[in-house]
DNA sequence: CGGCATGTTGAAACGTTTCAACGAGAGTGG
DNA sequence: CCACTCTCGTTGAAACGTTTCAACATGCCG
């Protein structure tokens, strides 16, 4: 279950000299629009499609590419030597992952679903972020973008409650989902997922879940559908209000 | 109880030509050996001594300045809305922070005891980094450093017991202290903001620091110090064992 | 239609928090 | 220099929330 298709490479370089194989074309890792960038990955750019649980990079192995979701969603994680698994981050469309400085990765990261990617290579992002001023700018913030992101993650394990926990992680969800009010949350991940993401057990992700239910700002129609009922009322549940 | 001392500013400025007027001299940020600076800056150079307590920037601040702290401890946190208190990190001397990419701010940052830190303007870092490569990649570590540094803090508050996340704690402070086996640590910060960092409460911080201590792997001679017993004994608590 | 992974619910056990009281140390003024 | 005070740290006991273990339900795939 799983293989890199659609890796179409070379293609018309610009002047500069040597410009790595895996991205030419002015790698369009660093264009924004992701309307854009699905439309033209879903003809034969160097997009990538991964399969349900598919490991894209593990840790400790040599950090050779950079990756930014088209389609589905990717978990990135580190399996602590007690078998506990921490889930440092979702990625979803339009977010990207696996930009490190280091050598070697710092965690894995293994595709939800179903997902499309987009790649590029670290001498890549290096070249270009040597030569181009606007792209440097853009692969900082996607740096400190990642860093923000950790640290909501901070403040969400080390001071919230279940509650808070799964109701901020709904938020994101609807967030992503451009949800105003109301509506409907494909959630791409499992229970266990969410767990390990929110630092709870299966068990509690499951039971606080239920009682958002049963306080009716959500309804959950299956497993993989979350309906926003009140995203007001998500929203106190997350702020501690409720 | 605050005051900006010794920002004695301007000295002679090298070719470039429009260098912002915070860090003249090629901008010593980016220098890593620490003892250096520290003799450096002790002398006349553009380092600020900083009072017990004393706010460096609040959240939402314009963002003007990174910091490097030459000597003392610093403490980034945020304040949620119900008054409780997340530190992201305690910055140690050779360390950076504040190097954030967004317009404003994002947490809060305090000294702790007494301090003595480096400054940088963001106009500085952005035209040495868009001028002169071997910065710029040392500012990308940085941002790297930080972005780990967040993803350890997160594994910490999702997956530890109050002992892990204390003696991880003592860990990091060891091997800043560079004790190999045994030795004394400097403990620059109080219990509260111990707990603040771990995702505990004072109380919590304190019985498990007692308890380290009955289990002969540490003492506390006083409350600004810890003496590390079995470096092996703390790592075990650190990991689950014991 | 099994069979297996995933999700849900229940009850008891556990660890952390809360509230409350008490100690110890640092700084201040008599 | 000592006593006062104030902050900070430590300890105790009960309350609380989350985890654990166990059973059961649901849905998906062969």
């Amino acid at each position: 279950m799983s293989k890199l298709s659609g890796a179409s490479h070379s293609r018309s370089a610009n002047g500069l000299s040597p410009v790595p194989a895996a991205c030419e074309g002015g790698c369009r890792f660093f264009v924004d629009d992701l309307s854009k960038e699905a439309a033209i990955h879903h003809a034969a750019g160097p997009a990538i499609t991964y399969g349900k649980n598919e490991v894209v990079y593990r840790q400790g192995e040599k950090a050779a590419h950079c990756y930014k979701v088209v389609e589905g969603a990717v978990r990135v994680s580190r399996v602590l030597m007690d078998g506990h698994r921490q889930v440092l981050n979702f990625v979803l469309p339009g977010e990207t992952f696996g930009l490190e400085l280091s050598d070697s990765y710092t965690a894995d990261a293994e595709v939800v679903r179903n997902a499309l990617l987009l790649r590029c290579s670290r001498a890549c992002i290096m070249h270009l972020t040597d030569a181009e001023t606007e792209k440097r700018r853009k692969m900082m913030a996607m740096l400190s973008d990642g860093m923000s992101a950790a640290q909501e993650h901070v403040v969400l394990l080390g001071q919230q409650s279940a509650r808070e926990r799964v109701a901020m992680f709904l938020l994101r969800l609807a967030h992503h989902a451009r949800i105003e009010d109301r509506g409907m949350i494909e959630v791409p991940m499992g229970r266990q997922d969410m767990a390990d993401y929110l630092g709870l057990t299966l068990e509690t992700t499951c039971r606080t879940l239920t009682d958002l239910k049963t306080r009716g700002v959500i309804s959950i129609p299956n497993r993989r559908q979350i309906e926003v009922r009140s995203l007001t009322g998500v929203q106190a549940a997350a702020e501690g209000d409720l």
